[in-house]
DNA sequence: CTAACTGAACTGACCGGTCAGTTCAAATAG
DNA sequence: CTATTTGAACTGACCGGTCAGTTCAGTTAG
């Protein structure tokens, strides 16, 4: 990707989007879907703008157009995953119910959402470790708000269960992410015949585990 | 597979290696360094042949000597990673201790692979759940043994303790597998401040949670 | 003892092909 | 009229795989 030094009209776009509501929308999800599944399917760098462009329907210039590069693209594909994924996730915050049952609904969401984009999952897992990434400002930015929400699922029942103190929320965090996503990957693709509710309840021995007997 | 040139030496490396002391290995194990370490980062389609030979101290002609393709290697790196985690984990297999304790040493065992091994970690969550892989055959082959050792241990447990029935070994398996990974590529990547047994901690949570109370 | 020979290991230039990125004139549509 | 899209052309780089040739430790023959 080098320099782009003459990326002219493309970042420009952004700002125009807002007042333009036209088929740019339109087009951008098109792509946005398209994108998703090439990528999942071949990589980040296996994936090509030509078969991303062939795939959504639309010439390659359009991609140019709406996205300045590829590395821009797929940028904005992690933080569009997320926040779907987020909004997923915090649908089912209910201050009122049992903490533990929030939780158990919580992986419930993650594990539609694994199902239904695995796509994002495999690019999350792909990319997301990758040391020198183009991608690790988005992801360092994407990382917190992500694990804040598991972060405070956990909090709600700390509030209100006795549970381990030598377990640190973070590294909890973390374990929780990571099984519902090898879970629900695994599920896609290896494992059909597992169920919703058996995936669940596997993730959710690790916050039955949390809290002290 | 196709005909790999020192295949026909290779297999019988007992006896060949009397013959043939030294460059051959460590050749290989050059090249399997320097790609571990380099599809680690860049990925495996990412990572370019020459980088490797390159990074080996190699000729390019020579990764095509040792292995038949770029795919072969990488197919090899990942047999032979996977023979060094479940050696690890087989390593604290020990029947008469608590299989609980048991567990937990095998988990501390997973962190300290992950710690040592980041590439493999980075390359098995990149590619194993790819649809159409070149490795899919690969990954189907070595998944087994893999989550069969885990899954021994777990078997362990349930023998010695009362045990959630709702919960099936397979999902658990693989939540545990999975926190494994993702909660030690994560110390690696972002947290390196956290500890092996606190990671060791939130990981077996699971297990405790999958004990009833 | 040594010259000739063998073949596994290795080299690196080279080839056919692909790709990301860029540009632009013309078409399309609100 | 203007924002958007098209589609093709082009470039410059890169990449996987090939292959003719080199090296050299060890074997054989004289």
């Amino acid at each position: 990707m080098r320099t782009t030094p003459s990326a002219a009209a493309a970042p420009d776009a952004e700002a125009a989007k807002k007042l333009r509501p036209g088929r740019t929308n339109a087009t951008k999800q098109k792509l946005f879907d398209a994108s998703m599944e090439l990528i999942g399917e071949r990589g980040a760098a296996g994936a090509t703008v030509d078969e991303i462009a062939a795939a959504a329907g639309v010439s390659k210039g359009t991609v140019y157009y709406n996205f300045g590069s590829k590395s821009d693209l797929i940028a904005q594909l992690l933080r569009h995953g997320v926040d779907i994924l987020i909004s997923r996730l915090l649908s089912v915050t209910d201050e009122s119910a049992d903490p533990l049952a929030a939780m158990d609904e919580m992986i419930g969401q993650a594990m539609d959402f694994m199902a239904e984009y695995p796509s994002f999952a495999r690019l999350w897992m792909s990319e997301s470790w990758r040391t020198p990434s183009e991608w690790q400002d988005t992801f360092a930015e994407l990382r917190g708000p992500l694990l804040g929400v598991i972060g405070a699922a956990i909090e709600a029942v700390a509030a209100k269960y006795p549970v381990d103190p030598a377990i640190s929320r973070g590294s909890l965090e973390t374990a929780i992410f990571g099984a519902c996503f090898v879970v629900g990957l695994d599920r896609k693709t290896y494992h059909p015949e597992r169920t919703r509710a058996q995936s669940v309840a596997a993730i959710m021995a690790i916050m039955r585990g949390y809290v002290v007997k």
